[in-house]
DNA sequence: GTTGCGATAGTCT
DNA sequence: GACTATCGCAACG
């Protein structure tokens, strides 16, 4: 099933932690989320809407369950999936995921990597192998080829709470989830 | 297995 | 004009 958008119109962090076991699609790739970062309203100096509200950041203070996409480093795209009710600013930012289908594909994408578990570990490497450009930029999730499902037979697993990777500003917070002891989050 | 460094372009001050 | 929510490769153990 389709994640609706009231699993979306939560708190920035419960939807984090939420996402970890669901399946992004995206065509014919898909994978199970094994990590992610929550970017929240609250004091989080390391969020992009924490500049306000600008072209960029305008779709992190719409309605949830939208795509948030953008440029890292002028070379990688990071993926997240908006939260909060309409008109309160929070994200998802989609770290990584244990490949499921389309593996052919992922691996035409990045052909030097020759670990399948290892495809999509880390944001950059993640958008890289699902196809996910600026292209997709506020497309709305809740419905066609590029949603979040819940997944069919799922294992249980313990959830690891840490502080955020790769940021400069507010770096104290636990606001990273991954699912404990997978292979496929990233370094 | 680890650490260090350069590439790169969009965004905001 | 400075900054960045990263990655891959090279060098080393």
């Amino acid at each position: 099933m389709t994640l609706p958008r009231s699993f979306y119109e939560r708190r920035t962090v419960e939807v984090a932690r939420d996402l970890l076991g669901m399946v992004l699609v995206h065509g014919p790739c898909s994978g199970v989320i094994v990590e992610t970062e929550a970017y929240t309203n609250e004091g989080d100096l390391a969020a992009h809407s924490a500049a306000g509200l600008t072209p960029r950041t305008k779709v992190i203070f719409g309605p949830p369950g939208h795509a948030y996409v953008y440029l890292s480093y002028g070379v990688h795209e990071c993926f997240n999936i908006v939260a909060e009710p309409d008109g309160v600013a929070g994200c998802v930012l989609i770290r990584a995921l244990e490949p499921l289908t389309g593996i052919e594909l992922m691996r035409q994408r990045r052909p030097a990597e020759k670990r399948d578990y290892r495809l999509a570990s880390g944001p950059g490497n993640l958008t890289r192998v699902m196809g996910i450009t600026r292209e997709l930029y506020g497309r709305d999730m809740t419905r066609g080829d590029f949603v979040v499902e819940t997944p069919g037979a799922t294992e249980p697993f313990d959830v690891t709470v840490t502080t955020r990777i790769g940021i400069t500003k507010t770096v104290d917070l636990p606001l990273r989830f991954l699912i404990r002891g997978h292979r496929s989050v990233s370094r």
